[in-house]
This record gives C-alpha cells, structure tokens and sequence, in this order.
DNA sequence: GTTAGTAGTATACAAAAGGTTAGTAGTAAC
DNA sequence: GTTACTACTAACCTTTTGTATACTACTAAC
C-alpha cells in the first residue's frame, strides 16, 4: 500500500479516512488499546487487569470488556466449579491482526518521548499541553 | 522491536502500555488523525478541510486545529497581502513520522470493514454496536 | 442591495465518556 | 467478628466533546 507521506490524491486520501474512521470506531478511545496490550501478557481476571493497566475504573473497565467482547477481540471464561466463580479475560485471535497497528503506535509513542525529552533538556519548555505522560 | 503477539513480559508490557499511552496523548482522539491524513493530500485552507473531513464543526476543527499546532504536526500560514485574509494549513515533517501508525490503522480499518461486511452477507446480523461506519 | 463566501469566535446547550462512591453475595484469612 | 478479596453493578457527578446558532468584518458576484 502507498504511505501516507505528502501528496496522496484525493482518492486516496478518502479511502484512507474511511479505513481509519473504521478502525478508530473500534478501538478508539481511551482504554481499548490499553486493555488489549494488558492481555498480550496472557490471560488475566478481572482486579487483575484493573491493577495492571492503572487509572481505569471498574465500571469503565467493565463496560470497555462488553464492547471488546462483543467485537471480537477479547473472550471471557466463567470457572463455574471454582467458588467464588473466577472469570478469566484473553485476548482472541482477532485481536492479534492488532500487531501492526499496536508495533507502529509503540514504536511512535517511544520516538515522540525521546523527542519531548530531549526538548526539555535543551530549555525548550513549553506548555504542559504539549508533554507526555508521567513517568 | 517485538512483537505484540501473544506472551509479552510484564516489563515489555509496562513499556507498551507507556508508549502507547504517550501516543494516544498526543493523537488520540475522534479528529486528530483525520486532519491530518485529510492534510496529506497538500495545504488547505479552513473551510476547505471542514469539508473535506465531513461532520466535524467549526469551533471543534478550530481547537483540534490549535492542539495539532502546539503539537508541531501542523504549520499555519497566513497570508496577510490578501484581503480577506487567507489562512493555509499544512502538515509539518513531524507529522510525516506518523506514516506507519497511519498505514497501519488504515490497512487495519480496510481489512476489518471487508470482515464485517463479509459476516453480514453470511447472515450473521449483529447488532450495530459492531459495525463499521456508514458508507 | 441581497446573497454567499472567508476564517474564525461567542454563547449556550446536549451528549458522551469517564470517575467516585457505595454496595452485593460469597469465601477465607487473622 | 472484622477485614479483605472476588467480580462486578447502580447511582450520581464531572469533564470532555460536540452541536447549533449567531455574529464579525471584509469581498465578490448577481
């Protein structure tokens, strides 16, 4: 497929926002993603992934786990035998045609720190608005 | 780098979870990324990218418009010799090193379009909760 | 002179997303 | 018996995001 460097057609440039519209549809937002990669680790319960990830609550957390579910990204296992009944989230197969998507936003996301750190340390401080999240 | 496949460390988790958090940050958002892909087909002027985008406002492209400035993806030129006065948008070279999130998102977004249509033919009506956007 | 376009801002409001607190029903440790 | 853990849910609140309408000040076409 051709990049996204300067001067695609006009063509190209709605195919390119109707495909990534798709996708942001699905797993934009704030958690989707996140919840994704905590799952890469393997298999995880409920408080479990609430620990892990940091920041989300369980209410957010569970009604983001719906969405995943029903689209096809996350299966959740109910042990019906185990008393309290222990429910185990993983990740599915779909959600490994993730890889790409999630290795380009790592990937960018370590880049864009380094940058902003680099900027800092040579005095060019700017507004909060503009700076990464804490460390 | 490594994959997101399945079976990451914790310690490659974190750092995941931090990368991609740093991204979102920045890009994330229902606008952001449509700016800028709208942008790459050359310079445009304010009306112009509202309307090439569809369904974003004024007062929101405006603001995104200012985030993407101070973010350094979006250079703003304004032509005082004519009258009125005309305003260009462009993308800046940073906003270039988002060539591989974008490529990746938008294969993604092709791919899952074409499955979702492809279960809706077979019959497999779900609700709209999963599906894509309108054509 | 009326209409439309330029690049927005102001105001007000509605909707969506996310956060806070508390609570359920059961178990198990101290 | 008190505390804590499990996997959530309900009610409520705040923040963010988006929408609608109107307005500026100027130009150009009809």
């Amino acid at each position: 497929m051709k990049g996204l460097g300067q001067n695609i057609t006009p063509k190209e440039c709605n195919s390119h926002l109707q495909s990534v519209g798709d996708a942001l549809y699905v797993i934009g937002g704030k958690w989707k993603l996140r919840i994704i990669i905590s799952l890469s680790e393997g298999r995880k319960r409920f408080n479990e992934l609430q620990r892990s990830i940091g920041g989300i609550s369980a209410r957010v957390l569970s009604n983001e786990l719906k969405e995943l579910e029903m689209n096809g990204f996350v299966h959740r296992n109910v042990h019906t035998d185990a008393t309290p009944v222990i429910v185990e989230y993983e990740r599915t197969d779909y959600a490994d045609s993730l890889r790409d998507v999630l290795g380009a936003l790592s990937a960018w996301g370590k880049m864009h720190r380094a940058r902003i750190k680099k900027a800092a340390e040579l005095g060019h401080a700017k507004s909060s608005n503009t700076l990464i999240t804490q460390d």
